[in-house]
DNA sequence: GTCTATAATGAGATAGAC
DNA sequence: GTCTATCTCATTATAGAC
């Protein structure tokens, strides 16, 4: 039982949950140190290029995270509208609970990076492609052609972020439920005229 | 022809476009004090509860050519949703020529900083809320109904916010042309349930 | 009001014993 | 693989001359 593993799988793990809501410039290597109880040593024997490298694993290892959940959610609804208004509502309700992001969104860490890291950048460019590409799976499944899928799905990742980021900063869910309540007319349309066709 | 105003004025203008690319964490106040060609000890003088103080006069700064840019725009076109495909094409392609933020979203810092300063928090919340009332008012002046208004605006607010965000980090304007696209389904429904009520 | 020198702290990173 | 001591540099902030 050493901890070979754990203490490598720590680091990511509280570097990631600090990243994403405090942010990558305003999170310190010590703060993630004593947060996770590993000596500085070790944590260059594990990400020899510091920083930068613990970021990257810490920003995969959330996409893994919120990619799972989302996945997870959309799953337990077969309708795609009511699965999407679901997940947005349950982010709202996460917001309302508890005031910070945990596994919801990596926009703060991508804004921050994109200009500096091109490593992490693309990380980020990546999450926000899969999280774009679920939401269109789960429209495809219900009937709606790849082409306007892929587009919408695009849409509603890009409208949830935002909408998380509204939330945030005013502290509410509402901005989000306001989302998830409009959300029916951007998916109804494509998918009457998909089934107007038939 | 003293520098009384124009010192400040310069600190706080270039204080809020490295705020608002860098973010704020990112940004050193040595940074701002060479760009903005000010020695330290001015800066302290105009702001003496030092980079705080700058920031919430960058944000407000940023704020306000944010919403009257995106004012003129919205008033160069009568049709509301033709104005607000434009306002929204209109950033998509200001990312594909010059690929980062310059008036255009306090997203960045406004992450950055709900958690930790309140003031500053306040000032990004206000700003947020402020855009989406200016979108709800051009589509007041075509015939919605208020409430349905204000939501609407708040959605196109948080949609166009995630938009940046994605487009940013792409290096493309594609996703918020994506968003300009589907922004009428949004409208339309909205429009189109006022308007059978004649 | 402006400017320079400097303090005080904390950051990321490294060396080397164990 | 782990841990500690330390280096270097950049940060915010202050003191005091002009």
């Amino acid at each position: 039982m050493s901890s070979k593993v754990n203490t490598r799988e720590k680091l990511i793990e509280t570097a990631s949950k600090l990243f994403e809501t405090k942010g990558y410039y305003a999170t310190g290597l010590n703060e993630i140190l004593i947060e996770s109880g590993t000596p500085k040593g070790s944590l260059y024997y594990h990400f020899p290029k510091g920083k930068e490298q613990l970021a990257l694993e810490a920003i995969n290892s959330a996409g893994e995270k919120i990619k799972s959940k989302l996945e997870s959610i959309l799953n337990s609804n077969i309708n795609p509208v009511d699965a999407i208004i679901s997940s947005i509502e349950h982010i709202a309700t996460l917001i309302d609970n508890d005031q910070k992001i945990k596994d919801m969104s990596i926009s703060l860490i991508a804004l921050e990076t994109y200009l500096t890291s091109e490593a992490l950048r693309k990380a980020c460019e990546e999450i926000f492609t899969s999280l774009g590409s679920i939401y269109a799976k789960k429209l495809i499944n219900s009937g709606i052609n790849e082409n306007d899928a892929y587009k919408l799905g695009d849409v509603i990742a890009a409208m949830i972020e935002g909408g998380m980021t509204y939330s945030l900063i005013k502290k509410s869910g509402k901005p989000l439920r306001l989302i998830a309540e409009q959300t029916p007319k951007l998916l109804n349309i494509t998918s009457m005229e998909t089934k107007q066709s038939n």
